[in-house]
DNA sequence: GTCATATTGTTGCAAACGCAACGATGTCAA
DNA sequence: TTGACATCGTTGCGTTTGCAACAATATGAC
């Protein structure tokens, strides 16, 4: 067997860089504003798409339907989504945001987008470049 | 505030990456052997780095501590690696594998070799500049 | 040596998780 | 219309997880 270095084995390289900065980012909105992951991918999914049933959340951010399904049902208990039986599917569920989650969006996205921003700068001049490549990787992977 | 697309947020993006690209590679190791992910990670690091310490393992890779150590014992049972007391600090418990993980790690690593190389095929002539902008991001994010 | 403090690994416990099963609804052919 | 089958979201259940507490050991000041 080639000789094997753990450090630059690509997968432990992407894990470690992806857990390092989900945790850089979880912090600003678990300890501001007490909202656990799961829940933020929801709302990030709603926010960004419309209203969205819990299939479209949980077929494009990969969590189990039931994780996707008890957040949303937290969400809907702290009063930032709303779930609305869709009229034309009846097992569909419309999750939408309340005014009260929009309010939250508009005051965390600037920050996410700071975060963004810092991670970006630490590349230089390459980011642009990385963040092309990290498009074309997923494409071909998903 | 600015406009924000979900999809082009880069810890988001970072996050769907590294998951796809662990699911293939767990594939790989637990249906094919029975491992589960922590397990893999302590075998991968022992493996790499010799006789290590439960708390040498985990500061690497990110686990709790309670997780490196559970996983530890269910792979001494397993008899893929031993569990001794250090005879220099009588706090640290030396992980090394046993001929039989070694041998197990002999399988499964050129089968996840195999996985990084048709990873990196994707990217083509990118690869080397991919690589090396994941190192110096991750040099400058831990 | 003795005491206070720090470090290491394990364990208890509540919370979260993944998976399968389920009821409810929709679809489509006969 | 009916019946067979597919899809959606929720829930039950056993397992895993993360956090804090803990015992055992080490360190260093005195």
């Amino acid at each position: 067997m080639p000789e094997f270095s753990l450090d630059d084995f690509m997968p432990y390289q992407l894990a470690l860089l992806s857990a390092g900065v989900s945790r850089g980012l979880a912090k600003i909105y678990t300890e501001e504003f007490g909202i656990s992951i799961p829940e933020w991918r929801v709302l990030f999914h709603v926010f960004n798409g419309g209203p969205l049933s819990v299939r479209e959340v949980f077929q494009r951010v990969d969590m189990d339907k039931s994780k996707v399904s008890r957040a949303a049902s937290r969400l809907e208990k702290s009063g930032l989504i709303s779930k609305k039986i869709n009229t034309n599917d009846r097992r569909l569920v419309e999750l939408t945001l309340t005014p009260a989650g929009k309010k939250l969006m508009d005051e965390i996205l600037p920050l996410a987008q700071k975060y963004e921003q810092q991670l970006l700068e630490r590349l230089g001049d390459d980011a642009p470049k990385f963040r092309e490549m990290l498009n074309r990787f997923l494409k071909e992977t998903l």
